[in-house]
DNA sequence: TCCATATTTCAACGAATATTGAAATGAAGG
DNA sequence: CCTTCATTTCAATATTCGTTGAAATATGGA
Protein backbone atom coordinates (compact mmCIF):
# COMPACT_ATOMS: atom_id res chain seq x y z
CA UNK A 1 0.00 0.00 0.00
CA UNK A 2 0.98 3.03 -0.78
CA UNK A 3 1.28 6.15 1.51
CA UNK A 4 -1.11 8.33 -0.17
CA UNK A 5 -3.10 5.44 -0.09
CA UNK A 6 -2.89 5.16 3.17
CA UNK A 7 -3.75 8.94 4.39
CA UNK A 8 -6.33 8.96 1.95
CA UNK A 9 -8.03 5.64 3.89
CA UNK A 10 -6.96 7.47 6.95
CA UNK A 11 -8.94 11.06 5.99
CA UNK A 12 -11.75 8.84 5.08
CA UNK A 13 -12.45 7.51 8.40
CA UNK A 14 -11.37 10.79 10.19
CA UNK A 15 -14.87 12.30 10.36
CA UNK A 16 -17.49 11.42 13.04
CA UNK A 17 -20.06 10.74 10.35
CA UNK A 18 -18.00 8.32 8.32
CA UNK A 19 -16.38 6.44 10.85
CA UNK A 20 -20.14 6.17 12.05
CA UNK A 21 -21.04 4.89 8.12
CA UNK A 22 -18.26 2.59 8.05
CA UNK A 23 -18.37 1.00 11.07
CA UNK A 24 -22.16 0.50 10.45
CA UNK A 25 -21.22 -1.21 7.02
CA UNK A 26 -18.26 -3.07 9.04
CA UNK A 27 -21.21 -4.62 11.13
CA UNK A 28 -23.75 -4.97 8.24
CA UNK A 29 -20.85 -7.54 6.79
CA UNK A 30 -20.40 -8.84 3.02
CA UNK A 31 -24.34 -8.50 2.46
CA UNK A 32 -23.54 -4.57 2.52
CA UNK A 33 -26.60 -2.03 3.87
CA UNK A 34 -28.69 0.14 1.93
CA UNK A 35 -27.98 3.88 1.44
CA UNK A 36 -31.47 4.53 2.66
CA UNK A 37 -31.07 2.71 5.51
CA UNK A 38 -27.58 4.00 6.80
CA UNK A 39 -29.51 7.20 6.41
CA UNK A 40 -32.29 6.56 8.24
CA UNK A 41 -29.98 4.71 10.96
CA UNK A 42 -27.52 7.37 11.67
CA UNK A 43 -30.04 10.56 10.69
CA UNK A 44 -28.37 12.15 7.93
CA UNK A 45 -29.64 13.84 4.79
CA UNK A 46 -28.98 11.39 1.98
CA UNK A 47 -26.53 14.17 -0.09
CA UNK A 48 -24.75 14.78 2.66
CA UNK A 49 -24.11 10.62 2.64
CA UNK A 50 -23.87 10.50 -1.07
CA UNK A 51 -20.48 13.01 -0.63
CA UNK A 52 -19.53 10.39 2.07
CA UNK A 53 -19.90 7.57 0.82
CA UNK A 54 -18.07 9.06 -2.04
CA UNK A 55 -14.72 9.62 -0.31
CA UNK A 56 -15.07 5.81 1.37
CA UNK A 57 -15.68 4.74 -2.34
CA UNK A 58 -12.64 6.60 -3.53
CA UNK A 59 -10.60 5.61 -0.47
CA UNK A 60 -10.86 2.13 -1.86
CA UNK A 61 -13.34 1.16 1.69
CA UNK A 62 -16.47 0.51 0.30
CA UNK A 63 -18.16 -0.40 -2.81
CA UNK A 64 -21.58 0.27 -4.21
CA UNK A 65 -24.38 -1.90 -6.55
CA UNK A 66 -27.26 -1.03 -7.58
CA UNK A 67 -30.39 -3.42 -6.87
CA UNK A 68 -34.15 -1.86 -7.68
CA UNK A 69 -33.77 1.29 -6.46
CA UNK A 70 -31.50 0.97 -4.05
CA UNK A 71 -27.44 1.60 -3.98
CA UNK A 72 -26.14 -1.29 -1.54
CA UNK A 73 -22.95 -0.21 -0.14
CA UNK A 74 -20.46 -2.86 1.19
CA UNK A 75 -17.05 -2.26 3.29
CA UNK A 76 -14.23 -3.42 1.43
CA UNK A 77 -12.56 -5.38 4.68
CA UNK A 78 -9.26 -5.99 2.69
CA UNK A 79 -8.40 -2.71 2.84
CA UNK A 80 -9.48 -1.69 5.96
CA UNK A 81 -7.09 -4.63 6.90
CA UNK A 82 -4.28 -3.66 4.45
CA UNK A 83 -4.33 -0.05 5.77
CA UNK A 84 -3.66 -1.98 9.55
CA UNK A 85 -0.90 -3.49 8.21
CA UNK A 86 0.13 -0.58 6.86
CA UNK A 87 0.25 1.56 10.18
CA UNK A 88 2.06 -0.71 12.67
CA UNK A 89 4.77 -1.83 9.59
CA UNK A 90 8.47 -2.01 10.88
CA UNK A 91 6.97 -1.50 13.90
CA UNK A 92 9.76 -0.64 16.79
CA UNK A 93 12.12 -2.12 14.36
CA UNK A 94 11.72 -4.97 15.89
CA UNK A 95 12.17 -4.43 19.61
CA UNK A 96 9.55 -4.54 22.18
CA UNK A 97 6.41 -4.99 20.04
CA UNK A 98 3.76 -5.29 21.67
CA UNK A 99 1.60 -7.41 18.42
CA UNK A 100 -1.58 -5.50 17.28
CA UNK A 101 -4.73 -6.05 19.16
CA UNK A 102 -6.96 -8.79 17.10
CA UNK A 103 -10.24 -7.73 16.14
CA UNK A 104 -12.77 -9.50 18.77
CA UNK A 105 -14.40 -12.22 16.24
CA UNK A 106 -18.06 -10.80 17.89
CA UNK A 107 -20.43 -13.29 18.74
CA UNK A 108 -22.43 -14.81 16.31
CA UNK A 109 -26.13 -13.18 15.35
CA UNK A 110 -28.62 -15.33 15.76
CA UNK A 111 -29.87 -14.42 11.84
CA UNK A 112 -26.89 -15.59 10.07
CA UNK A 113 -27.05 -15.11 6.22
CA UNK A 114 -26.41 -18.08 3.55
CA UNK B 1 -12.14 3.98 23.17
CA UNK B 2 -14.69 6.76 22.78
CA UNK B 3 -15.60 7.44 18.92
CA UNK B 4 -14.18 11.00 19.29
CA UNK B 5 -10.75 9.99 20.31
CA UNK B 6 -10.75 7.74 17.23
CA UNK B 7 -11.56 10.46 14.89
CA UNK B 8 -8.58 12.33 16.60
CA UNK B 9 -6.64 9.82 16.09
CA UNK B 10 -7.43 8.50 12.49
CA UNK B 11 -6.97 12.72 11.74
CA UNK B 12 -3.71 12.98 13.33
CA UNK B 13 -2.19 10.06 10.95
CA UNK B 14 -4.52 11.25 7.84
CA UNK B 15 -2.28 13.88 6.92
CA UNK B 16 1.43 13.27 4.88
CA UNK B 17 3.52 14.57 7.32
CA UNK B 18 2.36 13.10 10.10
CA UNK B 19 2.20 10.16 9.19
CA UNK B 20 5.68 10.60 8.15
CA UNK B 21 6.54 11.55 11.57
CA UNK B 22 4.15 9.53 13.17
CA UNK B 23 6.07 6.47 10.96
CA UNK B 24 9.35 7.34 11.99
CA UNK B 25 8.48 7.34 15.39
CA UNK B 26 7.48 3.94 15.24
CA UNK B 27 10.35 2.75 13.59
CA UNK B 28 12.49 4.89 16.32
CA UNK B 29 11.00 2.57 19.12
CA UNK B 30 10.60 3.44 22.47
CA UNK B 31 13.76 5.65 23.09
CA UNK B 32 11.84 8.34 20.69
CA UNK B 33 13.90 10.57 18.61
CA UNK B 34 14.54 14.29 18.63
CA UNK B 35 12.69 17.14 17.13
CA UNK B 36 15.58 18.28 15.39
CA UNK B 37 16.60 14.72 13.64
CA UNK B 38 12.81 14.06 12.59
CA UNK B 39 12.90 17.96 11.03
CA UNK B 40 15.77 16.93 8.77
CA UNK B 41 14.99 13.64 8.39
CA UNK B 42 11.45 14.94 6.53
CA UNK B 43 12.82 18.37 5.61
CA UNK B 44 9.94 20.07 7.43
CA UNK B 45 10.49 23.88 9.00
CA UNK B 46 10.63 23.72 12.62
CA UNK B 47 7.20 25.62 13.52
CA UNK B 48 5.35 23.14 11.27
CA UNK B 49 6.81 20.28 13.00
CA UNK B 50 5.36 21.36 16.48
CA UNK B 51 2.44 21.53 15.31
CA UNK B 52 2.47 18.26 13.57
CA UNK B 53 3.11 16.94 16.76
CA UNK B 54 0.88 18.58 18.64
CA UNK B 55 -1.91 16.97 16.79
CA UNK B 56 0.15 13.62 17.09
CA UNK B 57 0.25 14.30 21.09
CA UNK B 58 -3.50 15.22 21.93
CA UNK B 59 -4.34 12.61 19.62
CA UNK B 60 -2.34 10.37 22.25
CA UNK B 61 -0.28 8.60 19.11
CA UNK B 62 3.28 10.13 21.10
CA UNK B 63 4.35 11.92 23.96
CA UNK B 64 7.68 14.06 24.41
CA UNK B 65 10.47 14.41 26.75
CA UNK B 66 12.23 17.26 27.22
CA UNK B 67 16.52 16.24 27.11
CA UNK B 68 18.88 18.99 27.37
CA UNK B 69 18.27 20.82 24.36
CA UNK B 70 16.51 18.93 22.65
CA UNK B 71 12.58 17.52 22.84
CA UNK B 72 12.72 14.27 22.27
CA UNK B 73 9.01 12.20 21.33
CA UNK B 74 7.88 8.93 21.27
CA UNK B 75 5.12 6.74 19.83
CA UNK B 76 2.34 5.63 21.97
CA UNK B 77 2.11 1.96 20.68
CA UNK B 78 -0.69 1.37 23.24
CA UNK B 79 -2.93 3.96 21.38
CA UNK B 80 -2.24 3.14 18.29
CA UNK B 81 -3.28 -0.82 19.14
CA UNK B 82 -6.18 0.42 20.63
CA UNK B 83 -7.06 2.08 17.68
CA UNK B 84 -7.20 -0.71 15.78
CA UNK B 85 -8.74 -2.85 18.10
CA UNK B 86 -11.89 -0.04 17.79
CA UNK B 87 -11.54 0.47 13.66
CA UNK B 88 -12.20 -3.91 13.61
CA UNK B 89 -14.80 -3.83 16.11
CA UNK B 90 -18.00 -6.09 15.68
CA UNK B 91 -16.46 -7.41 12.65
CA UNK B 92 -18.91 -8.44 9.75
CA UNK B 93 -21.25 -9.70 12.90
CA UNK B 94 -18.91 -12.81 13.22
CA UNK B 95 -19.48 -13.92 9.64
CA UNK B 96 -16.34 -14.28 7.12
CA UNK B 97 -14.48 -12.12 9.33
CA UNK B 98 -10.61 -12.36 7.87
CA UNK B 99 -8.31 -11.35 10.76
CA UNK B 100 -6.38 -8.58 10.76
CA UNK B 101 -2.95 -8.61 9.44
CA UNK B 102 -0.49 -9.12 12.11
CA UNK B 103 2.23 -6.16 12.30
CA UNK B 104 5.43 -7.58 10.66
CA UNK B 105 8.05 -8.04 13.46
CA UNK B 106 10.39 -6.59 11.23
CA UNK B 107 13.96 -7.67 11.62
CA UNK B 108 16.20 -7.21 14.16
CA UNK B 109 18.09 -3.92 14.30
CA UNK B 110 22.15 -4.63 15.00
CA UNK B 111 21.81 -2.03 18.16
CA UNK B 112 19.19 -3.61 20.79
CA UNK B 113 18.54 -1.21 23.22
CA UNK B 114 18.51 -2.78 27.28
C1' DT C 1 -47.44 7.87 -19.51
C1' DC C 2 -47.59 9.70 -14.88
C1' DC C 3 -46.24 9.38 -10.19
C1' DA C 4 -43.70 8.09 -6.13
C1' DT C 5 -39.37 6.38 -4.33
C1' DA C 6 -34.26 6.31 -3.89
C1' DT C 7 -30.26 8.49 -4.65
C1' DT C 8 -27.12 11.72 -6.89
C1' DT C 9 -25.46 16.29 -8.71
C1' DC C 10 -24.55 21.11 -8.32
C1' DA C 11 -23.56 25.62 -6.23
C1' DA C 12 -22.77 28.01 -2.09
C1' DC C 13 -21.26 28.94 2.59
C1' DG C 14 -18.93 28.77 7.12
C1' DA C 15 -15.51 26.14 9.64
C1' DA C 16 -11.27 23.79 10.05
C1' DT C 17 -6.49 22.75 8.32
C1' DA C 18 -1.51 23.20 6.82
C1' DT C 19 2.01 26.20 5.93
C1' DT C 20 4.68 30.47 6.24
C1' DG C 21 7.43 34.15 8.51
C1' DA C 22 8.78 36.67 12.47
C1' DA C 23 9.39 36.80 17.18
C1' DA C 24 9.68 34.53 21.78
C1' DT C 25 11.13 30.98 25.17
C1' DG C 26 14.26 27.71 27.45
C1' DA C 27 18.79 25.36 28.10
C1' DA C 28 23.95 24.99 27.76
C1' DG C 29 28.49 27.05 27.47
C1' DG C 30 32.02 30.78 27.61
C1' DC D 1 25.57 37.89 31.59
C1' DC D 2 25.64 37.11 26.73
C1' DT D 3 25.41 34.09 22.82
C1' DT D 4 24.04 30.14 20.44
C1' DC D 5 21.17 26.26 19.71
C1' DA D 6 16.60 23.87 19.79
C1' DT D 7 12.05 24.39 19.78
C1' DT D 8 7.71 26.78 20.41
C1' DT D 9 4.24 30.60 19.94
C1' DC D 10 1.62 33.81 17.32
C1' DA D 11 -0.73 35.97 13.41
C1' DA D 12 -1.89 35.65 8.60
C1' DT D 13 -3.28 33.19 4.45
C1' DA D 14 -4.80 29.86 0.97
C1' DT D 15 -6.91 25.54 0.70
C1' DT D 16 -9.84 21.88 1.88
C1' DC D 17 -13.93 20.02 4.22
C1' DG D 18 -18.85 19.13 5.73
C1' DT D 19 -23.38 20.57 5.33
C1' DT D 20 -27.39 22.59 3.21
C1' DG D 21 -31.02 23.48 -0.34
C1' DA D 22 -32.76 22.98 -4.84
C1' DA D 23 -32.85 20.48 -8.87
C1' DA D 24 -31.75 16.31 -11.60
C1' DT D 25 -31.55 11.27 -12.60
C1' DA D 26 -32.96 6.47 -12.40
C1' DT D 27 -36.08 2.71 -11.08
C1' DG D 28 -40.59 0.48 -10.37
C1' DG D 29 -45.53 0.46 -10.37
C1' DA D 30 -50.49 2.15 -11.51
Amino acid sequence: MEKTDAVTALAALAQDNRLDVFRLLVQAGPDGMAAGAIAEALDLAPNTLTFHFDRLRMAGLATVRREGRSMIYTARFEIMNTLVGFLTENCCGGVSCAPVTPSKPARKRSKVPA
